[in-house]
DNA sequence: CTAAAAACCTATTGACAAAGTAGGTTTTAG
DNA sequence: CTAAAACCTACTTTGTCAATAGGTTTTTAG
């Protein structure tokens, strides 16, 4: 399981590029100086989302980045799985020897299994669509925050 | 979040010790025989259960290992906790900039959260004595999979 | 009393990945 | 033609996991 930077780096650039869906694209570094992260990093980043054809770009002055599809079509799962591979707890690897497997079985079984069922259902249900609903309190939160 | 070998091996070894808990104790050697693990890192692994509280010793030959409680009052997440430490994905760094502290909220409260949530809730509610229980079922299985 | 079995203790190592740095090349608007 | 931006590849740093290593201490059995 990974929950990384890359991942969480990638998610908050999304959501806002989804708050611009009016603008014709976004510049990483407007992204960068937001939130405080290397230019660079979130170059790699935006490759590899847009390899996945999560995001779309337009290169030279005034280029960027915008999504490829709705963000109700942008699942977070599949964020997760382009920026840190695959985000399930890895399965117990079961003793050959004749013994010792009936104990790594119900680990996997009892305690891997569902943590993992229930992440795969979480993110695969969320989507871009419901983090930026849900980022509306924070936008004027934050605001009063450092404005006052 | 961590879901390490140390945690793994370390359930797998107490839900050993609780199938025999009518033993006086039971040898890290045999443990360890049992599941490819190195006796050396077992030792270490139950170094910390002792200092936790969680399983008690006795040394000199035929020493060895029990478990302090029933396994219904083993907890597994107490279990995780003494072996890796914090077994919650880490809280979201907030940019302390005017801005980007919206989209970090967001993916705090609505990804993060919900996640550490379900499984502090699991953790805490799976007990030693439930594995065992689920351990039945392989115990067989287990045999007939390495003896035919 | 002694040898061996086991727990107990502390330090070190090797491999690997995450996070970020570095230094470029290519495309294209103005 | 120049500068802004994406694009590309390689490297470095740092830290953690999973062991390994080499002991010391305690205690039972003979």
């Amino acid at each position: 399981m990974n929950f990384s930077k890359r991942s969480r780096y990638g998610i908050r650039a999304l959501i806002y590029l989804a708050w611009h869906t009016d603008c014709a694209c976004i510049q990483l570094n407007d992204i960068a100086e937001r939130n405080g992260i290397s230019l660079k990093y979130l170059e790699q980043i935006f490759a590899a989302l847009r390899k996945a054809g999560i995001v779309k770009s337009i290169k030279g002055p005034q280029g960027g980045y915008f999504l490829a599809g709705t963000p109700a079509s942008i699942r977070v799962a599949d964020i997760v799985s382009v920026l840190d591979g695959n985000y399930l707890l890895e399965a117990e690897e079961i003793p050959t020897e004749e013994n010792g497997g009936a104990e790594a079985l119900t680990v996997q079984s009892a305690v891997i299994d569902p943590v993992n069922e229930y992440i795969d259902q979480f993110l695969n249900t969320l989507t871009l669509k419901d983090l930026v609903e849900r980022s509306e309190q924070y936008r004027e939160a934050v605001q009063y925050m450092y404005y006052i």
